[in-house]
DNA sequence: GCCCTATGTTAAA
DNA sequence: TTAACCTAGGGCT
């Protein structure tokens, strides 16, 4: 799925294209008749996103809260009000990591048939949002909103985020490094791509113990992952390497060879030290890291 | 068409 | 630790 960036970005484009306007919501799919009959008729009122979790408040004080697991994406559509909105998820190719293709703009009446997998659909006046295959999808009130929220860790991406709890939960755990950042109880908006490549530049072994790692280098994963969600945010994608690591390539073109050090680079040489990048499998999940650099 | 893959999470064993 | 969930694309036959 999209990382943390992406959620962000997800929460963004609804403030920007449905907040404040009364809204239709469907579930042409039938998974989710019940849950968007207790949204539907009502106004957005904001719309936001903690780690890789996305919240829609409404005016009846219920909040829609998806997770777009591994397969999830919304795709956007509508009028002029909708353009430079973009479709968020999977499917994603190599390389390109969030952008399938932009929103359907134009004139707008009704929105499209919509396919059969739509979990959600929602229609303004202006326009449209499907949702389909994610993990999550469910209408929560604010205590549950609350309960949701309480289980996941400090959000990078979150001005008012509190690292502490972050340092003190490195401090505490033997797991390795390389798991922990996955865990989003522990922080959370960070996946398989952030990982890698936070744990690369800090230039750290991901197989180290949490509770191994000195003071300044738990603030250097907190301080370099807000950094690069920041990127992934701005740029729509993820870009992890420095202007150093891709020379003469501007930012624009750095994609998708040179837009990461090690995600999907095993068997490739490590841009830094020469050695051979490598993958292996860690909790069910590829995990990428240069040898040379990281011990 | 068939098989593999994927930025994820949860529950069961 | 494994399976299940759930979707679409790409490469292959």
């Amino acid at each position: 799925m999209p990382e943390g960036h992406s959620i962000h970005r997800l929460a963004r484009q609804f403030n920007d294209v449905f907040a404040g306007q009364v809204l239709q919501l469907s579930s042409p799919q039938g998974r989710f008749v019940d849950g968007a009959q207790l949204l539907d008729g009502h106004r957005l009122e904001e719309a936001f996103a903690h780690g890789k979790h996305l919240f829609l408040r409404f005016d009846n004080d219920l909040y829609l809260n998806v997770h777009l697991g591994i397969y999830g994406a919304w795709n956007f559509g509508g009028d002029q009000q909708f353009r430079g909105a973009s479709s968020i998820g999977a499917p994603r190719k190599v390389g390109e990591f969030e952008l399938t293709e932009g929103a359907e703009v134009g004139e707008y009446s009704s929105p499209p048939p919509p396919k059969p997998t739509v979990r959600v659909r929602i229609v303004s006046a202006h326009g449209w949002a499907d949702l389909i295959g994610p993990t999550v999808c469910r209408t929560l009130t604010a205590d549950e909103k609350e309960m949701v929220r309480a289980q996941l860790g400090a959000d990078p991406l979150d001005g008012d985020a509190n690292p502490h709890q972050f340092f003190s939960a490195l401090s505490k755990t033997a797991r390795p490094i390389g798991v922990v950042l996955m865990d989003q109880k522990i922080i959370s908006g960070i996946g398989n791509i952030f990982r890698a490549e936070v744990l690369y530049r800090q230039q750290i072994d991901p197989f180290r113990p949490a509770k191994s790692l000195s003071v300044e280098e738990r603030h250097a994963v907190w301080e370099d992952a807000q950094k690069l969600l920041q990127v992934g945010v701005e740029l729509g994608r993820i870009v992890t390497t420095e202007e150093d690591y891709r020379p003469g390539i501007p930012l624009a073109e750095a994609w998708p060879e040179h837009a990461n050090y090690v995600y999907q680079r095993q068997g490739q040489v490590c841009f830094r030290c020469g050695e051979i990048i490598r993958v292996q499998q860690v909790a069910a999940r590829n995990l990428f890291w240069c040898p040379g650099c990281q011990n």
